[in-house]
DNA sequence: ACATTTTGAGTAAAATTTACACAAAAAACT
DNA sequence: AGTTTTTTGTGTAAATTTTACTCAAAATGT
């Protein structure tokens, strides 16, 4: 029992996870809540912050526990404080913003539970999710701009059409080919690989691959991805 | 006395409120502390969340308590969550961005101690703040490109000078003088005012106010000033 | 009056963005 | 095997945006 001379609320962390894939197009990962409250319904993994972890360590901790997913890329974008927003005490939630490769849900003990939603699938989600979804969305849409994030949902080779799809599907528009290969393709960050993609319907396109050492180098010097 | 099974962090809330005026440039207004930990060092404005009131509610509880000040523009912007950046106890904040018509510091009871401080004479702080002021700065510098924040820093009728200065100050960078009027102009955020602006040390320039209502219709489009 | 400082105004060059068409490659079909 | 279908690769001209830049007039202080 831990007690305090003022009243307290319980902090959360939950995670919005984005995976891709051609098929789908962006999808999130949910988890079927098995207790009240909000049973039956879809939520973001997450769970209560640890005493002494911080709230970076204990999204972390709840993502591989509940989806066994190691995300290549993981950002704290709000905290959602609404006085109601859990029906059982007071609870406030640190929300992060993750990108995994999209696969099979793996499996920790709920993982049974995980299942991919593409974004325009999206059931009504519990507690304040929707909301929360909708603030995750549109930080994607922005960090988009500034970082390469894109390239972590994809394979480690990909084609130019992969990649403009996921950048379609991202910001919800469509790109001119030939325009959009050119930007890619100035930015310097792709490099041609050798290998070419197998499990193709038609003609074969040229492979690619992100230089994550020449990104390293470009970062210091801040960039924009303008569409 | 309340008694939770699990420990509960504590959870605060601190504005970093940035002013401006041609003298000075932009600056942020602290609180020097008057008690322990911390005691004597210069901080942020804050202090706990009510279990009643929601995060923002609570900030803004806080900086008109201990500053007086009715903020333009204010917008949650991180929460921190060190394990160890309060000695006391295990303390979470809510960190805020606001903006306030700077002037001397009207005034609570602790805001006797509160004074303003030039960016670039900004002293060691309390706590964790020094990151918090870091992140604050490049969240301006990052929003002053999507939304015309930078007017709620001004007086309602500005030279164009006044306006190059502000956004000199935050950026940290100089423009042009003709490029960056043109394209504030093009905008079509000010319009000219008749009024001259008096205590002019050499010729007058036109004095211009920040078109809001023409912001209402631009803002459902989306738009980004671009530097 | 004169010197000093600051404003107002417009254009040419450079860079970027946008729109757009056709030939070649690969698979599927007959 | 030839034909059809789909998708990739490539380049350029026009429009737009950004950047650099100069000089005359206005106001103040001496």
């Amino acid at each position: 029992m831990f007690k305090y001379d003022y009243p307290h609320p319980a902090v959360t962390t939950d995670c919005v996870i984005f995976g891709y894939d051609t098929r789908e197009g962006l999808s999130v990962l949910l988890i079927e809540r098995g207790i009240e409250p909000f049973r039956g319904c879809w939520a973001f993994p997450g769970g209560f912050m640890r005493i002494d972890e911080d709230a970076d360590t204990g999204a972390l901790r709840e993502l591989k526990e509940e989806t066994g997913f190691e995300p290549l890329y993981i950002e704290q974008f709000g905290a959602f404080t609404d006085v109601d927003r859990d029906p059982r005490e007071r609870v406030i939630t640190i929300a992060y913003l993750a990108l995994v490769k999209k696969g099979p849900v793996a499996g920790g003990d709920d993982a049974s539970k995980a299942k991919w939603f593409p974004l325009n699938a999206v059931p009504s989600l519990a507690f304040d999710h929707d909301r929360i979804l909708r603030v995750a969305i549109s930080r994607l849409r922005e960090q988009i701009h500034f970082r390469p994030i894109g390239f972590d949902l994809l394979p480690p080779v990909f084609t130019m059409p992969q990649l403009q799809s996921l950048y379609e599907s991202i910001l919800g528009t469509h790109f001119d080919r030939r325009n959009f290969a050119a930007k890619m393709l100035h930015l310097g960050l792709l490099e041609a690989d050798k290998e070419r993609s197998e499990n193709t319907p038609r003609r074969v396109p040229t492979t690619y691959r992100f230089n994550k050492d020449r990104y390293e180098e470009m970062k210091s010097g801040g960039f924009r991805i303008e569409f």
